[in-house]
DNA sequence: CAATCAACCTGGGTGC
DNA sequence: TGCACCCAGGTTGATT
């Protein structure tokens, strides 16, 4: 599912490969997903320039000539694809953006939960943004860090995974992360000791930087802008790893249910 | 205000 | 084989 080394990826592809194009048309066959309405999307944003495309959180941003912004949320299977024109339909495309140059990026989600909003302006964008917490591999330093684990007695792996205190950070990532830390998911943040904080402070950002090293991990529906897959999921440490052995101690990965979420990992050597 | 939980969806898996 | 049922998960919004 796409995390913030998913959505990095997808950004940098995009960069290269639709930067300056004229979007041309928009449709969709699903238009609860084009925010506030097609008919107001397309009035907006047909016939100016993709500028630059950005990343909060899991949030993109394409940037168009006329000030206006395209926001999209990928959610759960949401999949951004660049194709040409005449390419084979994708699984699940249910917005088309035609562009300049015979290409169309497309946005096929499976289950639907995913979005393109328009956003006026820089105004409006700012107030979208204002939500998320500080970026893990920028604005997050250790002492944000640790004061955000102090600030709450839910388990950890919540904190982690609570975008407004942390921005990008989902499921898979906050398993491995934990996992190598060496703790245990459940614990209450403001029970993390100053030197668990530091360590894991550092495992998130080593978890990310390889999430995006490996393009994301395409454990289930991902897949980059060019429809490829990523490999993060090879090196996955706890996620999906239910019954297997922990590659520290050998002991058996454990899934728990936290805040309804599947969560992963070895009782035996997270503490 | 914090915490919990259903809702949004669909495909894949399970059990009868 | 068919069918009812459950589950996955990011985020929102209602409820406690």
């Amino acid at each position: 599912m796409p995390e913030l080394p998913e959505v990095e990826t997808i950004r940098r592809d995009l960069s290269r490969l639709i930067m300056g194009r004229k979007i041309l048309d928009i449709a969709t066959d699903s238009p609860k997903q084009v925010q506030p309405s097609l008919v107001e999307v397309k009035k907006a944003t047909v016939g100016a320039k993709i500028k630059k495309i950005e990343r909060r959180a899991k949030l993109l941003q394409i940037f168009l000539s006329n000030g206006k912004i395209l926001a999209v949320h990928l959610k759960l299977t949401g999949r951004l694809l660049v194709r040409k024109r005449d390419a084979p339909k994708d699984d699940w495309q249910h917005i088309t953006i035609v562009l300049s140059g015979n290409k169309e990026l497309r946005f096929a989600d499976l289950r639907k939960f995913g979005w393109i909003r328009l956003i006026k302006d820089k105004k409006e964008l700012e107030k979208l943004l204002s939500e998320f917490g500080p970026e893990p591999l920028d604005s997050l330093d250790l002492k944000k860090f640790k004061a955000i684990l102090a600030s709450s007695g839910r388990p950890v792996k919540i904190v982690l995974m609570d975008q407004k205190k942390i921005s990008g950070v989902g499921n898979i990532y906050a398993n491995d992360a934990l996992f190598l830390a060496k703790i245990d998911p459940r614990r209450p943040a403001k029970k993390i000791t100053e030197k668990e904080v530091k360590k894991l402070y550092q495992a998130l950002e080593k978890v990310l930087k390889a999430g995006i090293k490996f393009r994301g991990a395409s454990d289930q529906y991902y897949l980059d802008a060019l429809g490829r897959k990523g490999s993060y999921q090879d090196h996955f440490l706890t996620y999906g790893r239910e019954g297997k052995k922990c590659f520290d101690c050998g002991g058996e990965i454990k899934r728990i249910k936290i805040g309804g979420r599947g969560t992963f990992f070895c009782p035996k050597c997270q503490k």
